[in-house]
DNA sequence: CCTACCGATCGGTAGG
DNA sequence: CCTACCGATCGGTAGG
C-alpha cells in the first residue's frame, strides 16, 4: 500500500479526522452529532475534539470556552431554521396567508427533526453570558420574525382573527414547538413520524386544525370536512 | 447551649440533612431541586446525596442505579401530572366539554412550570432499560388518557369536530406541551408568564384559540370577539 | 496544533 | 448508613 510513489506522508491520525483548515466548523459538526444522539448532556468539548480527530486542547484555538461553541451552534441553528421556513414559504409564494402559515409550521417541525442537535441547543434553555453574543440574539430575532410577520399579515388582511400578533404567534409557535419536541424526545409513537412525508402531513394537519378550530362548527353539527 | 439537660445527642451532620427514615423520598426531592434549577444534566446521584445530607454511597440502598432514581422521579411526576389535571377538571365538573379541555390544558401548563423537574424527566427523552419499569409506563398511560378521554367525549358528543381522537389529542397536547416547554426553557419573555394567574390566562386563551380557530370566521369579516 | 498536567465530578463497588 | 477507593470524564491551563 505504501510502496508506490515517492515522498509518502502518512496521514496523521484516523481517517475521520479533519486535517484541513476548517477545524472550527468540524467541531460544530462534531458537537451536533453528540447533541442529536445524546442530548445536551452529551455535548463536551473533549468529545467533540475527539470526533474531529484533534487533541482536547485544540478547540480552544477556535472557541474561548464551551459556552462559545454552544453559542456558535445556536447561531448557525437559528440561521438554518430561518432558511428552512423560508424555503417552505418560497414553495408556496403568493398563496393564501393561511397556507403560508402552515408552510412555516411544516418547516419548523422539519427543522426540529432533521436538525435535532441545533434545535436542542437553540431552545434547550442554555444561558449565555449576557451581551456576549449579539449576533446570536439577532439570528434568534430573525427566526421569530418569520412567523410573527406572517401572523401580522394575516391579521391585517383579515384572514386571521383580530388580536395581538404576539399572542396569536405564540399559539402557533407553541403548537409546532410542542410537536417537534415530542417527536425528538420520542414521546410520539415512532411509527407515526418515521418518514418526512408523515411528519409533513402531521404538521400541516395540526396547523390547519389550529386555523379552523377544534370545535365543531355550530349550526352544522358534526358533519363537515 | 449544650450545658442544660442530660444525655445530649448532638445532631449528626447539617441541619438540612434528612436523618428520618424516608431517605428515598428525600433523594427524590433533592433530585428534583437539581433538575428544576440546572436541567437534566444537573442531576447526579452524588449531588442528590449531598443535598439530602448523606454520603454518596447511601443512595444505592434505595436505588439500584441512577436510572432507577430517574424512573422513580418520572413515575411520581406522571401521577402528579394526572392529579393536577384532574384537580382542574374537578373545579369545573359538569361543565361543557370544551371548558374541560381548556381546564386540562391549564393544569398541564401549570404542572410544567410548577414541577419543572418532574416535567423535564418525564418528557426529556430519558431512555429506560426496556420492560424494567412497568409501573412507570402505566402511570404515563394514565396521564395521557386524561386528555385523550376528554377529546373522545367531545367528539362523541358532537362538541368537537369528527376525527381520530388520537390526532386531535396530539394537536392539543402539542400546544400545551410547547407552551410549557417554551416557558421553562425561558423562551417566552419572563414578564409575560411571571405569575400563576398570567400563565393560567395564557394557557386558557391559547386552548380556546385552538378550539375556535385562528382563522377569521368567514361571512363575519374580522369583527367578532 | 501538541503533550502533560490541574482540580473537580461522575457512577459504581468493596468492605465494614 | 459510612469511608475509601476504582476508572472515566470533564473544563481549562501551561508551555512549547
Amino acid at each position: 500500500m505504501l510502496s508506490r510513489g515517492m515522498s509518502i506522508r502518512v496521514t496523521r491520525k484516523r481517517a475521520d479526522a479533519y486535517q484541513h483548515g476548517d477545524l472550527r466548523h468540524a467541531l460544530i459538526q462534531a458537537g451536533l452529532k453528540l447533541l442529536a444522539e445524546g442530548g445536551l448532556s452529551a455535548l463536551s468539548l473533549r468529545a467533540a475534539a475527539q470526533l474531529a480527530g484533534v487533541s482536547h486542547a485544540a478547540p480552544y484555538r477556535h472557541f474561548r470556552d464551551k459556552e462559545a461553541l454552544v453559542a456558535a451552534i445556536a447561531e448557525e441553528g437559528f440561521r438554518l431554521l430561518t432558511r428552512r421556513m423560508q424555503d417552505e414559504l418560497a414553495a408556496c409564494a403568493g398563496a393564501d396567508v393561511l397556507v403560508r402559515v402552515r408552510a412555516a409550521g411544516v418547516g419548523y417541525v422539519a427543522f426540529a427533526v432533521e436538525h435535532a442537535g441545533h434545535f436542542r441547543v437553540i431552545f434547550g434553555g442554555a444561558e449565555y453570558t449576557p451581551g456576549c453574543y449579539p449576533t446570536l440574539d439577532e439570528a434568534g430575532g430573525e427566526a421569530y420574525r418569520v412567523l410573527r410577520d406572517l401572523v401580522s399579515e394575516g391579521i391585517t388582511s383579515g384572514r386571521l382573527r383580530p388580536g395581538d400578533p404576539d399572542e396569536l404567534s405564540l399559539a402557533a409557535w407553541s403548537m409546532v414547538h410542542g410537536l417537534g419536541m415530542l417527536i425528538i424526545d420520542r414521546n410520539v409513537p415512532p411509527a407515526l413520524v418515521a418518514t418526512a412525508a408523515q411528519r409533513r402531513a402531521l404538521a400541516e394537519g395540526m396547523t390547519r386544525l389550529l386555523e379552523e378550530g377544534l370545535a365543531a362548527k355550530p349550526g352544522r353539527p358534526g358533519r363537515e370536512r
